[in-house]
DNA sequence: TAAGTGTGTGAGTGCACACTTACAAACAAA
DNA sequence: TTTGTTTGTAAGTGTGCACTCACACACTTA
């Protein structure tokens, strides 16, 4: 079955996503996104410029289908205050990442922001969604500290696995976090 | 009786956590902590079994001294309040993790936890850590969470390297935030 | 139909690295 | 001195993986 390389790169992108997310950029090698994308190994060496090309392409799309969620998410608003918008936007947030695969990436890319490319591309994300939520929601510096802190606390509750930890601790960093 | 393979573990110990926490669990040759540690790798696996578990006992290491950090700093807070208390423990954690080696140990442990014996320890550091905050400090749920989430948000301000950023929301993010 | 262009792969190549083994020197009882 | 234990290493071994290259097939256009 033939397609357009264009066509493939965007397959081939969110199947990289999904696979990066399970173990890491240096764990996953390039053969099992290959694999989970039906092509050869061969054609993805062709398709991106090495692995690096091929992860840092991936980081772009992850933090697009952020983006495009929480713009999504703020439509949705019940009101105007930077609460309701804040509120509309962390619930838009919390139903993406139900799937871990967004949430995970975001792990390993930050795991590895030691390689320059990569710490840029972590960058370019936040400053794309952090100008949307503090411009969108009209919100204060502080506010959008803080919905920021609490979106990364999500990122230790699903790797360290916290929901399924019934201790006290566990429940405290836990309460009140929407639900993946 | 004391052995001197057991002063090695230490020192390897606490070697592998600086080093581990450049480039993390896959990226980082035995060899290199080997090397930084001035011995042979041979011994290194002599003294851990396997990379796995030299990874595992440096974890432990890791969160042993920032339980240890946390808990003297509680000693200095300047009253019995939990703002008072949790504002010395968030001192003293900021101090000792200037020099960044056991934040982004941490950042690294976190991207490995598809490996369970990984993620049991960062369980079991999150629960001594936490469990210690919240009976110390006799703080609320929310505070203690509070306090987890934004320490989480100094993981992303280091590792994205936002401290460097001057546009807006990037001031927003690291504003307030104690010398990362 | 022939030539050109874009899509796709099988079969390597070379190297890095986790882990082992065989061996050696220091030290301590016997 | 001999025997045993502990600390330490040099020199492998096997494997996995990033990346390449020669080649083939599909589709278009002259």
């Amino acid at each position: 079955m033939r397609s357009t390389a264009e066509a493939r790169r965007v397959t081939v992108l969110n199947t990289a996503v999904s696979v990066f997310a399970r173990a890491g950029f240096h764990a996953t090698p390039v053969t099992a996104v290959a694999a989970a994308a039906g092509i050869s190994e061969a054609y993805v060496f062709r398709l991106f410029s090495g692995k690096l090309g091929l992860f840092v392409a991936a980081a772009g799309a992850c933090f697009d289908r952020i983006a495009e969620a929480i713009e999504a998410g703020a439509e949705r608003a019940g009101g105007d205050s930077p609460e309701e918008v804040l509120d509309a936007m962390g619930g838009a947030y919390a139903e993406l990442i139900a799937d871990r695969d967004l949430l995970l990436f975001q792990v390993q890319a930050q795991a590895v922001t030691d390689i320059p490319e990569v710490a840029e591309a972590v960058r370019a994300g936040y400053r794309r969604v952090a100008t949307f939520v503090q411009s969108r929601a009209r919100a204060s510096d502080a506010q959008v500290q803080q919905f920021f802190a609490y979106g990364q606390l999500c990122h230790l509750i699903v790797t360290a696995g916290l929901e399924q930890v019934p201790e006290p601790w566990a429940r405290a960093l836990t309460a009140g976090i929407r639900h993946p």
